[in-house]
DNA sequence: GGAACAACTCGATGTACGTCTAGCACTATG
DNA sequence: CATAGTGCTAGACGTACATCGAGTTGTTCC
């Protein structure tokens, strides 16, 4: 399935008929699997859980870094990762950047995985 | 973090505090990780929605090899996985294999990323 | 037992990706 | 402006994995 490079934008709420509906066309299934695949690494699910504990506040670049004992480049990549799949938000503040949980992409995502859910 | 390899149990439901409830250790965020990954490729999404539609009665390797347009080894690979992690259920009925969706297994894992679903 | 069908296993191959170091860009504060 | 703090990018390296063809196992039916 991968042929082609996946040069695509995750950035908006998914929106596809859910997983349980029925089979899939290709670009849904890429679109769900490209989401998925942004929060399949145990690095990036233990930030998201460290991104929903700083709430509103958001969490920054540094402060991963020493929870997690990984470079800062390698957060920086995980952050990206998450930024790009539209599940985290970013803000300049000074000379730090903001990331917090975009919890509606996130039930987006969730709900097109098992839709009994809500 | 993929220090170890991942030879680690998966087939029973995910029992782990939600995502959302702060910072996960290794463990639960590996556990988290893995059956994510498992889902997080086109072509097992797709197989997913496939599997639903088939329902009850269950779906066969060579009618997926069919409808995906792959190799039997390729689709054996992807039910494996998909099965290892525990969100379908394989039964033998004389030549064939039929796979069947667990969803409570699914329903667990869409409540430890998004909680407030249900 | 033998033929056909279904699924799995094995080995090979190419691509994707997690991680790091090093270097660069931007911002705030003296 | 200089310095420090923060985050990003680029390139390299090793591992993981999606895919396939070929061979093997297990089942049914003649």
């Amino acid at each position: 399935m991968p042929k082609s490079l996946p040069l695509i934008d995750l950035s908006s709420v998914i929106c596809c008929p859910p997983v349980a509906a029925g089979p899939l066309d290709d670009a849904d299934a890429l679109a769900v699997a490209l989401r998925l695949k942004a929060l399949a690494d145990p690095a990036r699910v233990k930030i998201l859980s460290h991104v929903f504990a700083a709430g509103s506040d958001g969490v920054r670049n540094v402060e991963l870094m020493e929870q997690l004992d990984l470079s800062d480049a390698t957060v920086s990549h995980h952050l990206g990762q998450l930024h790009r799949a539209g599940l985290l938000t970013r803000e300049r503040q000074g000379r730090n950047v903001m990331y917090r949980v975009d919890r509606e992409a996130l039930n987006a995502l969730v709900r097109v995985i098992e839709p009994d859910c809500c």
